[in-house]
DNA sequence: TAGATTGTTAATCGATTAACAATC
DNA sequence: TAGATTGTTAATCGATTAACAATC
C-alpha cells in the first residue's frame, strides 16, 4: 500500500484506542457515525479514512471492530513492535514514560539516556536509565528505532546526530527547538509553548 | 485585524521565540530567508506571514527584529497576559510547569490543582497547588483565562466543564481523550501518542 | 547598474466535505 | 418496502508555493 495521507495516520492512531476501548466494553461492531461521535469529527472522514486502508463494512452492522483494530495494528505497528529511547529524564522524560507505560499500543520504551549522575542506572516505570556515552551502543544492541528527545533544547541538535549517528529512523522533538531534517530520518516536531500560545491567541478578547 | 490562519499563529509563536534568541545574541535586523533556515521552512512563507500581520520590512535590511517581535506580542498576548491554570500535578503537570517557567512569554501559570492530599499545599516551581474543590474560587480570584489538563484521561471530561463553568475560555488537553467543543470555549487537543505511533508508521521498514 | 530582496497575486497542492448511487 | 448505511467521486476549502513586479 502506498503511504497514507499524515493526517490519516494521525486519526488511525485515535481510532484504534477508541475502538479498544469500546471492545472492552462488549462492543462488537460500530458504525462510522459512531465513530465520528467518539473522536468528534464527520461521519464521511471516517469512512473515507477507512476506504483508505482498505477495509469495508456491511451496510447493516457497521464495522467489526476487532478486525479494524488489527488491521490498523498491521498499518502502524511493525510484528515485534518498534523499539524507544527517550533522551532526557527529566520531568518531561519521566512523564512520557509514565504516560506510554498506561496505553495498549506495541511500542516500547525500553531505554533511557541522561548525563546527571543522579538519574544514571536507576529504572523509572521499569525503563532503565543509563548514561548518555552508552547510547549507541544501547541502540545497537536493542535495536531501537524511535527516538525521544526531552532535553533541554540547547542540547536537541546534538542529540538529533547522535540519534541519527547510532542508526535511529525517527525522532519525535520535544524541545521548542526546531530541528532540521536529515537525510533519512523522520523528523516529528511536538512543541508545546506553540499549542499554549495558539490558544492564548484564539482565546484573547477582540 | 481579522482572525489569522491557524497555522499562521503556530508560525508566529515560534518565530518570536527564534527572534527573540537572535536579539539575545545582538543582531537588529534579518531577511526573510535567515529567518526560514532557523525554522526550516521557505521565506515566502515567512513573508506571507509577514505580510498578514501587517508588518513591512526594509529591501536592504530586511526586518527590524525588535519591532517584529513586538508587533507579535501584541497580536497573541494581551496587555495584562493571560493567567493559566495546570489541572493534575502528575509528571506531564509538572513537566509542563518546569517547561514554561523557562521561556519568555507572557503567559504565566499562577495555580494548580489536584486530588491527590501529597501534592496539595505545596508549590512546584513557583506555582502552588490546591485542591481541585477550590478551582472555580481561584479561577475567578486571579482571573484566570486557560486551563491546561493534565489529569488522567477518565477525568478530562469533566475537568473540562469545571473549566467552562469556573469561566475558563480555552483549555489546552494533554490526555488522549478527545474532548468535545462546548460553546465559547476554544478547545486544542494535544496527543503524544499520536505524534510518536505517526513517527512509527513513518519510520515502519516497507 | 546588477543583484538581492520584499510584497502580493495566481496557481498548485492536500485535506475535508458534499453529494449520491448502491446495498441491505 | 422504506430507511439507514456504506463506499466513492466530485466539489470545496484552506494552506503552501510559484511567479514576478517593484524597489533599493
Amino acid at each position: 500500500m502506498n503511504l497514507l495521507p499524515d493526517k490519516t495516520v494521525e486519526r488511525l492512531s485515535q481510532y484504534r484506542r477508541s475502538l479498544n476501548n469500546q471492545l472492552s466494553k462488549g462492543k462488537t461492531h460500530i458504525f462510522s457515525h459512531e465513530i465520528a461521535n467518539l473522536l468528534h469529527i464527520t461521519p464521511v472522514q471516517v469512512r473515507r479514512d477507512i476506504m483508505l486502508i482498505g477495509y469495508s463494512g456491511t451496510l447493516r452492522k457497521g464495522y467489526n471492530i476487532q478486525e479494524l483494530v488489527d488491521l490498523i495494528g498491521k498499518i502502524i505497528d511493525t510484528d515485534e513492535g518498534q523499539k524507544i529511547a527517550v533522551v532526557g529524564m527529566g520531568n518531561l522524560g519521566k512523564a512520557f514514560i509514565h504516560y506510554l507505560d498506561e496505553r495498549g499500543t506495541k511500542l516500547r520504551i525500553v531505554a533511557a539516556f541522561d548525563i546527571n549522575p543522579e538519574k544514571i542506572d536507576k529504572t523509572y516505570a521499569d525503563v532503565y536509565c543509563f548514561h548518555l556515552d552508552r547510547l549507541a551502543e544501547i541502540v545497537h544492541k536493542e535495536g531501537i528505532t524511535i527516538g525521544i528527545i526531552t532535553t533541554p533544547p540547547e542540547a536537541a541538535r546534538d542529540m538529533k546526530f547522535l540519534l541519527r549517528d547510532a542508526g535511529v529512523k525517527g525522532i519525535l522533538n520535544f524541545t521548542p527547538k526546531p530541528l532540521s531534517e536529515e537525510e533519512g530520518i523522520y523528523l516529528e516536531e511536538y512543541d508545546m509553548i506553540t499549542s499554549l500560545e495558539k490558544v492564548a491567541y484564539f482565546v484573547k478578547p477582540r
